[in-house]
DNA sequence: CTTGTTTTATGATTTTAATCATAAATTAGA
DNA sequence: TCTAATTTATGATTAAAATCATAAAACAAG
């Protein structure tokens, strides 16, 4: 999103995060902004029970965790380290003074926030009314498009595991599981030997 | 949002719609910056067998339909008058124009994308998640603090109908008449003469 | 003031995804 | 390389909200 550089001449500092380390938790007052150099970043909801639910997953040179940086208001959710990452943290004072010394900044993050305004949209829309084939090729189809989905001969592979999709879309795995062998079955995607490919 | 005056300035023009007019449509393009002078509008999808979900409901000074305009994709629900309203259009190249020559709007613009953002990640948690009780709660709580509601000797006026709040929770309108009432038993609202207040 | 529409309301029934139980296959870790 | 943990899988059962049906109350329009 933003240049390497520049953040870190605005006094950005690299962090090492190990896999399922937290980066920030939910009801914290936001500090910094954050963007990933390396590796992957879920940002994600537990309710009362445990059951997870995941707002967004972020990859090389996305941000994350703006929001709440911008309104003064604690975290909505948990920021947690899928694999091993590297990200650069750069404290609010600077970045707000980088984005008053770099108009231009703001139109990207216009822009970056305007796209997850749109994918939350669309989910939205989708969870509340569709039923599960629906919300998962939704996921699935905007995942290409935003994800870095790899194309190969078989199709886009959907590199997600039932339980991800599970939680990007408020179904249970074994719905999932039972969705993706029904849109299979309907010739809407392929399995091979167990990967899932659109 | 912008004030009324800097709108002006760039050319904008001011709209009359009817109640239950539409203002635009899902899937075309956006060629318009939106702002709400009076009355009141509210972006919504329906789905393939007619069920409505409200996305959201704009009143005075709040401005609505950006994202797919700084994007250039289609919009992914419809806006339409809920009452007899009051629209300040402008076109989208003075409204480029407007955000270049005026970086002070660019972080207002900011702002109120990252309020959107943080309303739809904590009602996705919510709707995929969460009981009835917990949702409709989630969303009134949101409502005192962001839409119009006034508060009186009864507590906040909670000024939506019933039908509304299903469509803006995923919920079907005799679920959350169940849902209010179970509440009210619970002590921890009122239904004054059917009105609902927290 | 009458009529039509919307909103609120309640009971009975159905549907669908969640839950529960269990296990094989695969991957990760020690 | 052996073991533990995760992922995928499938069948049976349950629970909870959706659906269906119907109606009274409130409101809006003429």
């Amino acid at each position: 999103m933003i240049t390497v550089d520049l953040l870190q001449k605005y006094g950005a500092l690299k962090k090492s995060f190990g896999k399922n380390e937290i980066i920030f938790e939910e009801g914290n007052l936001p500090s910094h902004y954050y963007q990933v150099i390396s590796g992957e970043v879920k940002m994600s909801n537990y309710n009362d029970d445990g059951r997870e639910f995941i707002q967004g997953i972020f990859y090389k040179d996305q941000s994350f965790g703006e929001p709440p940086l911008f309104l003064n208001q604690n975290y909505p959710a948990n920021a947690i380290a899928v694999d091993d990452s590297e990200i650069l943290l750069l404290t609010k004072n600077n970045f707000m003074k980088l984005l008053e010394e770099n108009p231009a900044v703001s139109i990207k993050i216009i822009e970056n926030l305007a796209q997850r305004l749109y994918y939350k949209s669309v989910m939205a829309a989708e969870m509340s009314t569709q039923e599960p084939e629906h919300r998962v090729l939704k996921l699935m189809d905007h995942g290409i498009a935003y994800f870095n989905f790899k194309k190969d001969e078989n199709g886009y592979l959907i590199n997600f595991t039932r339980q991800q999709i599970g939680d990007l879309t408020g179904l249970r795995v074994e719905t999932v599981i039972r969705t993706i062998k029904a849109l299979e079955k309907k010739g809407i995607l392929k399995i091979i030997n167990r990967k899932v490919y659109r």
